[in-house]
DNA sequence: CTGTTAGCGCCTTCAG
DNA sequence: CTGAAGGCGCTAACAG
């Protein structure tokens, strides 16, 4: 591995002209650079980044908290930064919190150790206090998931109105038993878009039930274990509004399954815009989430951040979202109401 | 931020001491340490990651090359590295080629720059040729995705076998027509699976024609633009081996929208058993790839070829394939079959 | 426009 | 068992 020293001397010049030409600065005669140039070139030389990272104090990388990549926004949403932080050469560091909050304190430490150089939570863990002390070693983003207590940049979606306009839908349609199923217990977009949801329901004097709450619902397969939670009940919802449109289709499943047809016998709507909305039968309703610009946004946002050196001002962006409706909630008919 | 000198300082030691604390030395004695693990606990000392990587040369990344995230065989190839990465101290970056040689180039220079102890690769885009070289700098791991040619270790499937299993199975349904849709066409995995499929009619005295293979199939969009070609055909296939599950569940709506009964009309098969296979309507046949468990040793092996810094040797490590039958294969009687 | 000098923060011989 | 010293490879004042 040849270092700057080896060119210098094959370029017969110093280090620092060396260094220069490395990053381009202004002030070396055109004949010197490209001697540096040649020399560079015929010892296939490139700057050691480690040392680099030590002296600039800067390492050109960003970790990205995610629960876990299965799930299809989170992948997405990774996907789109990945592409934005390559544009400006960035890396990104994968930091799957699994949902735990030892883990997420743990990738929290990269930040303190000056392993990258600030920190893309798109979900949060733990109290926001006990994430707060790190802002002071570098930027910390938020998007996606949000916290009042932070005064950190973020990027968020009008959670709230995310559930209204879902919620609304389904009133339109003639529901009046509506089910809410959602995410981690700590969330706050879980909890803000229910929020909304109750918000459309007090505007036609109707309420969420206890019963008619499902947390930590993430997967399919949660999807599924909540139908058959419905299925029992002596009260059944006839509409399910669910924050994750994989957990949608896990209650669809469930609901074929058992024969109870949807929308006809159970109204589902989901959140995400997912693929799986057109594939599954029936279509899945949803509420479309600007993935690709929050994450772009994002990316834009953190690099300024480092740059600048200036984050620790709370800064929110919200991006707009959308109903879109499909089949799972769309019958003519709805199915006899019994009290 | 406090440095080692100012735990030394502050402890009334050497900076060489605190090191060996810091890396748990044994000659170290009990009381010294102590006072050097206060001295860090009081400045919330931890060391430099960029400090130590130039010293120690390695950084402790590896980057995992993957072609794009929102395909789900490789979120959960990631996911799963991820998970053991973590297990051993090790941060990944990951690095989306989009299918771009010249992206993939551009993330094999984290190598020669020494950002990352080594890279994985799950596909690869350009000749491994071009590749080669890299090796030189530091170990090269691939995992999925394979090459003749390359001199490295690798953990792979045997992906003719995968192909093989598949094609018996729409013969012994009755199939004599059948196509033949995969992903890139430098792509070995794709190659390997189609000389299976090729073996397995080769065994009834039938054969692939040309017409009937696709190629650059990689989503459910493809899928659909797969199904779209099929339709007009004037000799269609009453079969479709597809080198995935996400364009097979495309062929499958697409099937649907057009009023074609799979798997009456025509059978589907995909490959790596996604959740989307027991979603869709039809199920979807498909062959079981050990994802988890490539993964893990992927990142085992990476670990170990770091640590020893041997690594420019070919081995091949093998794990085996399933065929899980599911709906979109299986139907008692065939649609009648006209020359 | 160019070279000299002094670290960035840490680990690791080498003496003692 | 402990400390002193050198250097990993690079950048950024500071002179000239």
């Amino acid at each position: 591995m040849s270092t700057i020293d080896d060119v210098a001397k094959l370029a017969g010049l110093s280090k620092s002209t060396v260094s220069r030409v490395i990053n381009s600065y202004p002030h070396v005669s055109e004949a010197k650079r490209q001697r540096v140039l040649a020399a560079m070139q015929q010892l296939a030389y490139v700057p050691n980044s480690a040392a680099q990272s030590l002296r600039r104090q800067r390492t050109g990388l960003i970790a990205v908290f995610v629960p876990r990549l299965m799930n299809p926004f989170f992948s997405q949403l990774l996907q789109s930064m990945e592409l934005a932080a390559s544009e400006r050469d960035y890396q990104l560091i994968v930091c799957q919190t699994m949902y735990s909050q030892e883990k997420e304190l743990k990738y929290a430490e990269l930040l303190r150790r000056k392993q990258v150089d600030g920190i893309v939570m798109t979900s949060i863990q733990n109290e926001w206090q006990a994430i707060a002390p790190y802002v002071r070693y570098g930027p910390i983003v938020l998007c996606n998931e949000f916290d009042d207590a932070a005064e950190v940049p973020m990027i968020r979606l009008n959670q709230e109105y995310g559930g209204y306009i879902a919620g609304k839908h389904l009133l339109a349609m003639g529901h009046t038993r509506i089910a809410c199923c959602s995410g981690g217990t700590r969330s706050q977009v879980a909890f803000h878009r229910e929020q909304g949801l109750r918000k459309a329901l007090q505007e036609h004097s109707l309420f969420l039930p206890d019963t008619y709450i499902f947390r930590d619902a993430y997967s399919i397969e949660d999807g599924i274990r909540v139908f058959a939670q419905i299925k029992d009940m002596k009260i059944r919802p006839t509409a399910v509004f669910s924050g994750g449109d994989e957990v949608a289709a896990g209650i669809i499943a469930g609901a074929k399954q058992h024969g109870c047809r949807v929308p006809e016998d159970l109204a589902v709507i989901g959140f995400d815009d997912q693929k799986i909305t057109v594939l599954m039968e029936p279509n899945i309703s949803t509420v479309r989430q600007p993935i690709g610009l929050m994450a772009q946004q994002t990316i834009a946002l953190m690099a300024e951040k480092i740059e600048s050196r200036q984050y620790t001002q709370r800064e929110v962006y919200e991006y707009p979202l959308e109903l879109i409706v499909r089949e799972s909630t769309c019958v003519s008919v709805l199915p006899t109401k019994e009290k």
